[in-house]
RNA sequence: GGUCAGUUAGCUCAGUGGUAGAGCACCGCUUUCACACGGCGGGGGUCACAGGUUCAAGCCCUGUACUGACCACCA
């Protein structure tokens, strides 16, 4: 064994082995492992699939580390079991991505067509797809990749169809004129969730608007002038005394040649502006509701990419929404009707996406029906059918759930899944699996022309189904009914909403189960300065420039290039100049993934430092030169493999075996209460504290000047505890551990291909020796005395 | 406006009633005998603040301050 540990040297070659061996398949496993499948325990996990819009970054490598841990202890404990892998289409975001690089070379996507376009799509996610696993392969991730999938292949797309009729065939799913978040650079309706409102300053500006009889004028508060060109009523409360005998009465729209009503509501605030409020229906989602209580008539005065349209005066069409805006404001003035501009802060919508200020705009769209759905998906966890771990994200839960909203989930994009959905030439609209379906089912002959929904679907509606449309669903196949419910989730609190309820309300209606039994929410990886990780930051870290290390200049490179906003450069190049002086040092897999599992404290975010990994690295090293004693004290010895021959135990010798069974026990409430922190500590501390700090060091004198028996067990101890520690170390570091077990194995009288098909350490109480552990506690205490004694 | 976290050593964090902990960083000593990615020794915290419960409180209760996150239709 070379003196340093060096990770690269082995990685490479274990990943390959374990793959090709088929360690990662379930039914590989158990043949090995010499069981039964029927009757092992299930046990599975389904990856959330990354995105293809790019490569793995911290929070992925972070959350795959988690996982992997557990389904190798599950697979070590004998349970059959299963990480699935695969990657999501992700619509919108991939959507973009392709068209931003067509848009470097002078390309929109309308220039190539929708099935040119595709094929761009599909190369791209070849591409950034093979990133993606060529990254989880790297970290040691033991997914069973034979049964890989992409939320866009044939079977999901099945599911995806199949869904979609069942819900429409159970009234749960409806098409409909509504007002929904309208992104005007994307052109698609969004759903509530893909907005992301944020405070900003804005002003406030008081107009005039006459009355009708020419007994005065009402002043209403807005912050958006231009939709007053929508206006169809102004509003006061019914029973502010101020206005309240103007109900009834009408103003003149000033610059639209329009009169409209003046409404009594008790939606409006008193206290608020003026107390008046202009009502456009057809641009506010507190306007569209109370044309709806007042039978007021709807204008809708933009145009899709958010200009004005020709339903306003002829001043205005043709200008965008802002220059709008300016317009209005200014001729309002000339008129003398501008009262007051205030200063104002306002929550501005904006798409999660684009981030250009998304209308609320009326359009057809198709959305399912919530509020059943989300009942039984409160349901499931308040009877403990579904746990989250920790249990506070269960607030955040139920609270979305209780207050949900109808669900678009048509997206006017190409990339993603098309709507089963046909019309006639009268609009009129069909569902079913296929336009065949369609004709016989409603009885259409060829007669008949049928066109299909141009719109795809929100890519959550497929996510949704993962983890089940993944085992085959809607076929009943084995791995369905071997694997349905998941052993458990692992994912990040941001895509509770998006993603975790939704999977629990379509489980359980397709599935009459929950999708898994337990929640585990991770915190969010950060950089060590608290900033979220983000490429337009420029702070973002590759997992593998941790593993492999990377040269400052290339960093720099990396994290320079391809960006959005190409002037954030020179700020991005100074900062991580700034945080890595020297570029980053290699630490190898099995410490990165270390570092994540000692960070990995719940409900808390993670700050990750790289110092630490370092640590970690050197804890690595600790036990490879650990492992290096070990074998250079017993090769070509006796290491006690043949029982009968004598051994006599030392106190040392039973101390150890004691300690390591309570941390056996440890070992095993962590993993159950999946406080990977405290995991990692207990490992850390026995192999570092005890291990090596103490036992190596009282072997020594038993293995050079204790009679026969004595070093015979010293020996056997030696190896056999190191032995033990490499099985409960495996799921954390796999490479590192199954490169030593190899040898050692062997010497304790065990051996297999490969330390990932070895059984779990398991406690025995019958090892534990009390008296021992009061001996070398003592021991302890003396030397340590003596040697504070000597150090003054 | 509502909700949920957090505030413990220079930094990152453990610690759910009984004499303050870890890693990293720091200081001193130490390179022949597994490991300098090492060993040995050491410094460092009135556990945000104010009350309360208790024989005993980072830990339980009440309130305050600050930080962060999420949700929400005040034009």
């Amino acid at each position: 064994m070379d003196k340093t540990f060096d990770p690269k040297s082995i990685e490479a070659r274990w990943c390959e082995t374990w793959e090709k061996s088929g360690y990662y398949t379930p039914e590989t496993v158990a043949q090995l492992r010499g069981a039964d499948r029927a009757t092992m325990p299930a046990y599975s996990i389904m990856i959330p699939p990354p995105n293809v819009t790019g490569t793995l970054h911290m929070g992925h490598a972070f959350q795959h580390t988690v996982m992997d841990a557990l389904t190798r202890y599950h697979r070590m404990r004998g349970f059959d079991a299963l990480w699935l892998p695969g990657t999501d289409h992700a619509g919108i975001a991939t959507q973009m991505v392709v068209e931003r690089q067509l848009a470097a070379q002078g390309i929109k996507r309308t220039d190539l067509g929708r099935e040119k376009f595709l094929e761009k799509v599909w190369e791209w996610k070849e591409y950034s797809g093979n990133t993606i696993t060529h990254q989880i392969r790297r970290m040691g991730n033991s997914v069973d990749w034979t049964r890989e999938r992409f939320t866009m292949d044939a079977q999901c797309n099945a599911a995806v169809t199949e869904e979609f009729v069942r819900l429409f065939e159970d009234g749960l799913i409806y098409r409909g004129k509504r007002l929904v978040n309208w992104d005007p650079v994307l052109l698609t309706a969004i759903s509530d969730l893909e907005v992301e409102s944020k405070e900003e300053n804005g002003k406030l500006w008081h107009f005039r608007y006459p009355l009708a009889d020419g007994s005065g004028h009402l002043v209403v508060a807005t912050t958006r002038p231009e939709t007053m060109l929508g206006d169809t009523a102004v509003a006061v409360h019914p029973e502010d005394e101020r206005y309240q005998h103007l109900i009834g009465k009408t103003v003149k729209l000033p610059l639209c040649d329009r009169e409209i009503p003046v409404i009594g509501d008790d939606y409006v605030d008193r206290e608020f502006g003026t107390g008046v409020v202009k009502i456009t229906p057809a641009h506010d989602f507190n306007d569209y509701a109370m044309g709806q209580r007042h039978n007021l008539p709807i204008r809708n005065v933009f145009t899709p990419t958010a200009q004005i349209n020709d339903e306003a005066p002829a001043a205005y069409r043709g200008l965008d929404r802002f220059e709008a805006r300016k317009r209005v404001v200014e001729d309002l003035e000339k008129l003398g009707l501008l009262d007051a501009i205030k200063d104002h802060k306002l929550m501005v919508p904006r798409g999660d996406r684009t981030g250009v200020v998304v209308e609320p705009f009326l359009t057809d769209q198709w959305f399912v029906n919530m509020k059943g759905l989300a009942e039984r998906a409160l349901k499931s966890v308040k009877d403990g059918q579904m746990r989250f771990v920790p249990e506070n994200w269960v607030n955040t839960y139920d609270q979305w759930l209780e207050n949900i909203q109808d669900w678009c989930i048509s997206r006017n994009l190409w990339w993603g899944h098309r709507i089963p959905a046909w019309y006639d030439e009268g609009g009129k609209h069909y569902v079913g699996r296929t336009e065949e379906e369609v004709r016989s089912q409603y009885q259409l002959d060829a007669s008949v022309t049928l066109k299909q929904d141009e719109d795809s679907f929100d890519t959550w509606f497929s996510s949704a189904l993962w983890p089940f449309s993944t085992l085959g669903w809607p076929t009943p196949t084995d791995d369905l009914k071997r694997w349905y419910p998941s052993s458990v989730l692992v994912t990040g609190f941001d895509i509770i909403f998006f993603w975790v309820a939704r999977m629990a309300m379509m489980g359980l209606h397709f599935l009459d189960d929950v999708p898994f039994r337990e929640v585990y929410i991770t915190g969010l990886v950060r950089d060590s300065e608290g900033n979220k990780m983000s490429k337009s930051k420029g702070n973002v870290l590759d997992p593998l420039d941790l593993v492999d290390g990377i040269a400052l200049e290339d960093l720099v490179k990396k994290r320079t290039t391809g960006l959005m906003q190409p002037q954030m450069a020179v700020k991005i190049e100074a900062s991580t100049r700034r945080m890595f002086p020297t570029g980053i040092e290699p630490v190898g897999v099995d410490a990165l993934r270390f570092t994540f599992m000692a960070l990995a404290s719940t409900g808390r975010d993670i700050r990750f430092d790289a110092a630490r990994a370092s640590g970690y690295r050197n804890f690595c090293n600790k036990i490879w030169n650990a492992a290096r004693f070990v074998l250079m004290n017993v090769e070509g010895k006796d290491c006690g493999q043949d029982a009968s021959l004598p051994a006599t135990l030392s106190s040392a010798d039973r101390w150890i075996a004691s300690r390591l069974q309570k941390l056996e026990t440890e070992v095993a409430g962590h993993f159950q209460n999946y406080r990977f922190d405290l995991l990692a500590q207990s490992l850390y501390q026995f192999i570092w504290n005890e291990y090596c700090d103490w036992y190596l060091e009282l072997s020594k004198p038993a293995l050079q000047q204790g009679d026969e028996a004595a070093q015979r067990a010293a020996r056997r101890t030696l190896v056999r505890v190191l032995e033990t520690v490499l099985r409960l170390l495996h799921p954390l570091m796999p490479f590192l551990t199954e490169e030593i077990w190899q040898q050692i194995a062997p010497l304790a009288g065990r051996g297999g291909p490969s330390i990932m098909l070895a059984d779990y350490p398991q406690a025995n109480p019958d090892k534990i020796d009390e008296a021992a552990e009061a001996d070398i506690e003592w021991l302890k205490a003396f030397i340590l005395g003596v040697r504070q004694i000597r150090g003054e």
